[in-house]
Order: structure tokens, then sequence, then C-alpha cells
DNA sequence: TACAAAATCCAAAACGTTTCGGATTTTGTA
DNA sequence: TACAAAATCCGAAACGTTTTGGATTTTGTA
């Protein structure tokens, strides 16, 4: 393997320029920058990253800390990785998922990390409400960014899509529809996205004076089980009645679709059902009949953003560049109706 | 961070001296050993990677490139993913995946991994017949791991099962009852595993003087659907009706039993069925009736081997400590039954 | 006590890169 | 031509570790 040293010999230029000929310093004449360059293609230079990383002081390692993933939950976490792992390689660094066991505590496995000096900075996905792991990062002031955002002050980098938007569409939607019962099945309690959009659900219905029947509101991991049991607790309740669903996403979607054929309901004739759809490749939303109206931004769309800001950040950049909330389109389909009065 | 020099300071002892202490070599005392292993944990020492990666002119990277996993072939492919990444992390390496696209030659990916020194060995999964990447990396004498192994001198380290034996149990087992046309619905047709079980299966048949039809043979990815297209094409074949399968695996196996289901024959009254067990998380053999006869040997037995065989090459150890066979367990259950000499 | 052997220690070099501070050469202007 | 300014270059230090070769101290034996 050719160093900076046979580069200079080979070129009689000191070590310095070669190194400064390469990284594109000024203070190299264009003439030396260029035969620098073909020397370095000649002899197959590559720049030794242990050697860089010494002086750096950095690794070049991305970390993401998770535990083994199980049942329902591992269906699209390849996605994450395999999404992180090529956007972080675009950036010449290395993307590593570090996999922490049942009873081993979340936040020692960080500190450990971060005092071992083998990560420059982690990924957090699913970030939660008063997240320990932010919390954590941002006393040690180490890089990191995150899917989502927290309702609280976000003085971190983020990429997160307009979760408040979404429902607050998807309400604003249903309600013109007529519709004044209308249940959401949203994600896990304590997690931001689910948090935004039951605000942005809540000020819909407020926006147009409807009551919230805490009842209409269902929470779980966004599986197509909680789908199917909500939907068939929803319907069977004997006061309120939803005439239209609101799912988080595609595959409570498919749970809804499930257990409204079991029960023998039509949509949208009896029911309204509309989603969130984060275009998972395993599970499209063009696959439901009727054709399901949704909110969509695809979840792919995220791993480019996140390794560009959390790279921004290990550089220095200013936080305003390192943050975005992405947008949604809205896709009316087949799957809302204007309300049906007449008692199920 | 503390250093080497801090503890040495700190200590009044030598930088060398210190590192010789914390790395077990022989010349040190043990009192001062102790002494600097108290002051490393008190001063909260860890070893600086770059640094110790510079002098042994390693990455501590381990790599696995892939294209990207899509349909069906994701199924299992993050528990790979998870079980390498573990098993390495205990040997204080990084493993990553380097995902190529559609368009991009992998030995030419492996080629730039190799060349720029960011990778000191490779994982290879899935490994086929006169497989280019074991050519590829055997010339540059570049370290690497195989899970499985050719039907060709196999001078690298490997971790594999012994699939022979697998389809050669099988197949006995379904003689010794009685059945003499027996189907194989194998792999795909390049892979090492695939030839070794067919070999296995017509070595079986042989022995008691069977004939092998090639239309008893099937081979593709080993999905479900594999499973339900074989089944049916087998049993509506004119001539030789097959009565016994042997599956692949258990995701054949699923598919065979939905096919046996539409096609109204009973399980083992009809057709006995058995199939090789990997003791997939997310696909279990308990969860078919009648009860399946298997082969078990599960498949998260191999990333600790493959990590273990994997470092010890690159430390130089004989290859002798760096191969394994592992063997397999057989489970007679419901799912087979002498032969039903009626006409289907 | 004297000397060899064993045990324990250390200074310096090396790994390949980036950066600091300054040196040298070229260019521009009068 | 003379001088200042700009452009281009370079030596040396630094990053933190391991290793080499040798130095020093302790132990054992006669």
């Amino acid at each position: 393997m050719a160093t900076l040293k046979d580069l200079g010999e080979y070129l009689d230029l000191s070590v310095t320029q070669v190194s400064r000929a390469l990284n594109g310093h000024s203070d190299v004449n264009e003439k030396t920058r260029l035969r620098v360059q073909q020397a370095a293609k000649k002899l197959n230079y590559s720049p030794n990253i242990a050697a860089r990383n010494l002086v750096s002081g950095r690794s070049g390692v991305i970390g993401l800390v998770s535990r083994v993933p199980v049942g329902e939950a591992s269906d699209n976490y390849l996605d994450v990785i395999v999404g992180l792992s090529a956007q972080f390689a675009k950036h010449n660094r290395q993307f590593i998922i570090h996999i922490i066991d049942k009873n081993e505590d979340e936040i020692e496995a960080y500190r450990k990390l971060v005092n071992s000096g083998a990560i420059d900075g982690f990924v957090i996905v699913e970030s939660i409400i008063n997240d320990p792991r932010i919390a954590f990062l941002q006393e040690k002031s180490f890089p990191f960014v995150v899917h989502g955002r927290t309702p609280n002050e976000n003085n971190f980098p983020y990429f997160d899509i307009d979760n408040y938007g979404v429902a607050y569409s998807l309400t604003e939607h249903l309600i013109k529809l007529g519709h004044k019962h209308i249940a959401l099945i949203n994600g896990l309690e304590g997690s931001c996205y689910s948090a935004a959009r039951l605000k942005g659900y809540q000020a819909a219905l407020a926006a147009d004076r409807l009551p919230f029947y805490p009842h209409l509101l269902r929470s779980g991991g966004m599986y197509e089980s909680l789908g199917v049991v909500s939907t068939v607790q929803l319907l069977t309740h004997t006061e309120i009645k939803p005439t239209a669903i609101i799912a988080g996403n595609i595959l409570i979607a498919r749970g809804v679709y499930k257990a409204l054929d079991a029960l023998k309901l039509d949509i949208p004739q009896h029911i309204s059902v509309v989603a969130h759809d984060d275009v998972l490749p395993r599970f499209r939303a063009s696959a439901f009949y009727p054709a399901l109206t949704v909110t969509r931004s695809a979840l792919e769309n995220s791993w480019g953003p996140l390794a560009e800001y959390l790279c921004g950040s290990i550089d220095g950049m200013p936080l305003k560049n390192l943050q975005q909330v992405a947008p949604f389109e809205f896709m009316t389909r087949a799957s809302t109706a204007a309300v049906n009065n007449t008692k199920l």
C-alpha cells in the first residue's frame, strides 16, 4: 500500500505538500496538484484511515444501539440498517449496530461506547418523550442525530416528518365528510410521533368544536395486530362507535381492513378508513381494496438527511442546517366517504 | 480521555511498561501490573483504537458485502446481521455491511474494499460453486470466512452443517418407510449446500438401488412460494407422483403444507413430508400440524464460529482450527408414515 | 561476597497522517 | 532593477499505541 511518503519521494515533493494537494488546500500550485493526483492514481494510493483517525481524534464510526429486534418489530428494521449503512458510506463513515440484550441497561451501553472512543456519533431512532438517551448524550455533548423530535425544545440535529400535520389533515378530511366520531389508532404512548399526532388530531377536532372521546383513542406497537384488536374493540363498544378510523400506518390499516371484513362492515359505506403511509417496500398501500386514502411520506427519505446531519454535526456545522421537518402528500382515494348516519 | 502517557506519569512508570502491563506481557511484575490495572480503572483509561490500528496495520473492521435484499430474501437477513454483529463485538471488532446496488459488479466492490485498507476480513454467505468471491480473495490472500463450503478442496476457514448427511438421513428415513418416489425441493442450483444435499439424496437412493427421477427434483429460492409451486407441479405430473416430499427448509415446508391442503391431500396418510429445520426464530417448526419430521440444526449457532474463525485467520492461526462441519439432530414426528400404495 | 541469571524496567523508533510555523520562490509594481 | 506581496513549498511536531533492543535491578548460587 503506497503512503504519502512514497508519493513524496516519487514526485520529489514533501509529504506535507502531497497531503495538502490531495486534500484540496489552497496553497498548492494547480500544476503540482495535478501531478500529485495522477501519481496517486498510478501508485494506487489510498489514505491510511487509522492514521487519519489518529490525528483527527475520530474513529469514523457511527453507531446505532438497539435491543435485539423480535417478532413484528423486526419487520422493517432491516430497511433502517441498510438505508443508514448506505448513506453513511457516502460520507466515508462506517455504520455499525450495537445490540444490547434484555437485562442490559441502555444508557450504560451508550456510556461505554462514548468512553471507549470507538464511536463518533449516534443515530437515535424511535425517540420517546423525555428520552434518556438524548439527555445523556446532550450532557456529554456527544454528537447524535434523532429520527423524530420532542415536543420540547429541540436543540439538536433531527429529521422528522410533520406528524402533527399528518394527523390534522387526516382528521380534517374526515370532519369535512361529516364524521363526528373519528377513532385514532396511534403508536406507542410515550413516543414522540404519537404525541405529535395526538395533538394534531385533537387540534383538528377542536377547530370544528368536536368533542374528544378518550375511548376513540387507541395506542400500541404499530403492527397489524393492533389494528385488528383496536377495530373490534372500537366497534363493539356500547356507547360511542366511530364512523371513521385513522390508522397510524399501513400495517395497522391492514389490521383494520381485516377486522372490518370479519365484522361484515364495508369500507367506505359503513366506515371510512384513512392511514399514514410510510411507503415501506414490503407493505404497499396499493395492496388495499378499496384503495386507501393516505397521507404519504416515504420513510426511506430519512436516511440521507439523517446521515448528512450527523456528519455535519460532527464537523461542527451550525445547528440550523441540521434540522428538517419533511412534508407529506395527501392522497384521496376510495376508502373515505361522507358519513352514513344510519345506525350500525 | 486518559492515555498511556497519563497513566505512566501518574504511576511514575514508562509508557512501555504500562502498555505491557495492560496487555498481559510476561516481563512485568505482578504487583505493578495490579497497580497499573487499578490506575487504568480509576483514570477511566481506554485504549485509543486508531493508534492501535495504526501500529498493527489493521482496521478492526469486518465486512459483509451483499446486494440490497428484497422481498422474501430479506426475511432472515436481519438475523444474519444481528448475529454476526454481536459475535464480532465480542472479539472487539466492528462489523459492517456494504451494500452494492444492482448494476454494480460484486468483485469490483471487494477489490475496492481490499485496496482501501478499510477492512480486515470478509464474511461470505450463500456460497456458490466456484464462487468468484472466494477465488478473488484467495488470490489476494486476503482473510475471509465462508458460511458453507465448496465441493472441492476447501483450504480456507469455514463453518458449515452436514448438508450431505441431512439429505441422506431424511431420504433414508423415507425409504425405510417404503417410499420409492421421494421428491426433493432443494435450494438454488448453484449453491454449495444445494449441491451437497443433492448428493446426499442421490447417495441414499443409490444405497437402496432406487432410481433417481430428475422430475422429482425441484430447485429455487428457499421460500414458501417454491414449496407451493413445486408441490402442485409434482402432484399433477402425469407419470411419476411422489409419495413423500423433502423440503429444503421450514419455509418451503410451509408452502408444501399449504399446497397439499389445497389439493385435499392428507399428511401423512397420502403424502409424507420431511424438512430441514434451521430453527429460524420467525418460522417455527412447532407451528406445523401434523408435527413435522425434521433434521434440525440452528442457523444461529453459526455466527459464533464464523466470527471466531475469521478473527483466528486474521491473527494467523493454523487452518485446521478454523474449519467445522456441525452436526444435526433427527426429530421423528407425525408427518411421516409408511407408504400408502393406493393410487392417489 | 561475588557473579551469573533471571526478572523487571525503559528510551526511542515506528506506524501514516495532518497541521503549525516559517522558509523559499514567484509575481507584481514602481 | 529593487522591493513588497503573494504564491508555493517544506521541516518538524503531534496524535497514542506497540515493539525493539538494551539497561537496570533483583534473585539465586557458589
